[in-house]
DNA sequence: TTTCTGACTTTTTAAACGCAACGGTCAGGA
DNA sequence: TCCTGACCGTTGCGTTTAAAAAGTCAGAAA
């Protein structure tokens, strides 16, 4: 795991994870044939086969890269900062942020995730888990530093959480394309950023 | 107009027009032909080419009644509420229900609207414009009353009928049916009610 | 043994075609 | 003024069919 040729020379079945992974994200899984990243990878398609089991055991894993990535990543920025408030306002925009590079995951619809195998249901559902779970904590340090009344905690991290998603679906409710200009999204940023202080402030609020 | 004969005789334009809605918001516009309408009405389809010079125009005319039909009832709910914050609880109750059972304005996308004619893009334009005018005029009296600290109306009504889409969409997203069931409506409405409650916390809470 | 491939079979997609239905028009009847 | 049947050009849709896709496998290469 050390030696110096193991680090230059990925293994098969990531060089191939790689090349799906960017296709996937410009195509779309529909749009891309075995045959199109086996030729990435210059390998016979058989190969590719040979690695993954099938096309959508491969989108499978592409997701699931994609969600430890994000997971990976919003948890390094958030342990280095201390304030809940902050937390959730770098959360909200790297979320947003995140969705909108690496498609794959906000590509994904709800006709596909229920009409294909329960299996990306499954995946799908554990990394919500794990978005409400991370946010839950940001929640909880707050309201143990007493800067946020909250009443349960996983129902108001659902609720955040929707809100993000809300917002974002809002913007891309029933296009052509998946992908939006710097222009729209400057201003998806700017609308989730002010919703996201009111509600950190909504939380701040000890009414009732 | 006050004569018995004319109360209960319905001009054949709006008899058109309702049975016009009826089917749209069934069926949809593209699943419904002239020919269907007709037939409800039981005139030949091309009478309704002498009422109406075509069938955008009656989908525009039925889109507007729509409007005004939410905005009256909206309106009149609110005139009898005199707290801001029960105002905006009714307001996001109330288009949540509205577009479940009115279809038409909610079944649209974003697609048809700037595919099509632009001037359905101008009639919504117009529709969101009333939203955000009613909305910043119950958040300005709730500024007045001292009981919301709001720096920019405008700014916030348009947050707030954005979360309130959001919220939606983000349930709707990428369905094929754009009905909802009861239980789905009923989980909808709590959420909604939720995040209305923690908006308006946040717009009560005096930070910065 | 492990890794890989060309040739193969089965399944999906998509272009081609024809027909039914659609939106829309019009001359003319009531 | 109000309404209609007959008509026209176009679109959508079921069916066919050929290409391209997914997926398999015996066996070569390492």
């Amino acid at each position: 795991m050390l030696k110096t040729e193991e680090k230059y020379k990925e293994d098969k079945p990531e060089i191939i994870l790689n090349a799906a992974q960017k296709r996937f994200s410009i195509y779309g899984v529909e749009k891309t044939s075995m045959r199109e990243i086996a030729d990435d990878v210059n390998m016979s398609k058989a190969s590719l086969y040979y690695y993954f089991p099938d096309k959508e055991s491969l989108y499978l894993k592409v997701i699931e890269k994609e969600q430890s990535e994000f997971l990976k990543s919003i948890m390094e920025d958030i342990r280095v900062i201390s304030d809940p408030v902050e937390c959730l306002r770098k959360y909200a925009i790297k979320r947003l942020s995140y969705f909108r590079t690496l498609l794959n995951l906000g590509r994904l619809k709800v006709v596909e995730i229920y009409g294909l195998k329960p299996v990306l249901a499954s995946t799908l559902n554990r990394f919500s888990e794990e978005e409400r779970k991370l946010v839950a904590r940001i929640l909880d340090s707050g309201r143990q530093s007493g800067q946020f009344v909250i009443q349960d905690i996983h129902k108001t991290a659902v609720l955040f959480l929707d809100l993000l998603k809300g917002l974002r679906s809002g913007f891309m409710t029933n296009r052509e394309i998946t992908v939006i200009n710097d222009s729209e999204y400057g201003v998806l940023c700017d609308k989730v950023a002010d919703i996201t202080d009111i509600f950190i402030k909504g939380l701040m609020y000890n009414a009732l």
